[in-house]
DNA sequence: TGCGTACTTGCGTCATTGTGCAAGTATTGG
DNA sequence: CCAATACTTGCACAATGACGCAAGTACGCA
């Protein structure tokens, strides 16, 4: 049994799946773009739809590790984890190429992928 | 109305909902870390799921432009498209890098997100 | 030409998820 | 203390998507 990889470290299907809603981005974008935490309400104007989904959209980007809460008073405010996101990204990318032949380190055996996976 | 941002072109749904799903990711990163083609049956011992599932999550794949797909007689071979993902990957890092405060570029107005989305 | 291999596609099923509405909770201001 | 603001949560519903099975297609080989 192979040990895992940084690669399988990196690709986590729940980061993707937060990001792979279009109402979603919209929401991450705009709030990325802002430069600063963003309350509900105001971010809500991105997209037309019911602000309980917007605030559900935005728990759940949180959930994934893509934004920070912070509650002030009655007023809740997300913002990007810029750091840890390019971070990740850069990580997967750098796997990726580490994986990528010419530089070889010998794939998987060449009988099928009975070794690698 | 603000024109497109690199981080609007490179945040694409479609990308991220085929990257969503474990079984899709288990496939590819056997195909990443064989370094090679692979052939549909090969890495379908990656996942125990029938091999129709996986052929279509291949064909999702290089759909969303993952996948590179090259048929030779009739077996079906897939390889990962590093240079264009990791690229993808990096400029979306370097897109959020740019949006991030301290090198300030202004976000938008304080009035909400009116301006900016 | 017929058979086996290597997929792909159609179809039904089941689970998940995005959505709006309505009701609930928490906090602030008068 | 009451009302308004700012969200969050429960619920029902529709749409999407993952899956297995079975049938279909495409190709190579004897």
């Amino acid at each position: 049994m192979r040990r895992s990889t940084p690669l399988d470290r990196l690709l986590d299907p729940a980061l993707f799946r937060a990001l792979g809603e279009r109402n979603r981005l919209t929401l991450l974008a705009c709030i990325a773009k802002c430069g600063r935490a963003c309350s509900v309400g105001e971010v809500a104007e991105c997209c037309s739809v019911d602000l309980s989904v917007v605030s559900r959209h935005l728990a759940a980007l949180a959930r994934a590790g893509v934004l920070d809460v912070e509650k002030a008073g009655r007023v809740v405010r997300y913002k990007v984890r810029y750091a840890q996101l390019a971070a990740t990204l850069r990580g997967l990318a750098d796997a990726l190429d580490g994986c990528s032949p010419g530089r070889d380190e010998a794939g998987c055996d060449e009988g099928g992928c009975r070794g690698c996976c």
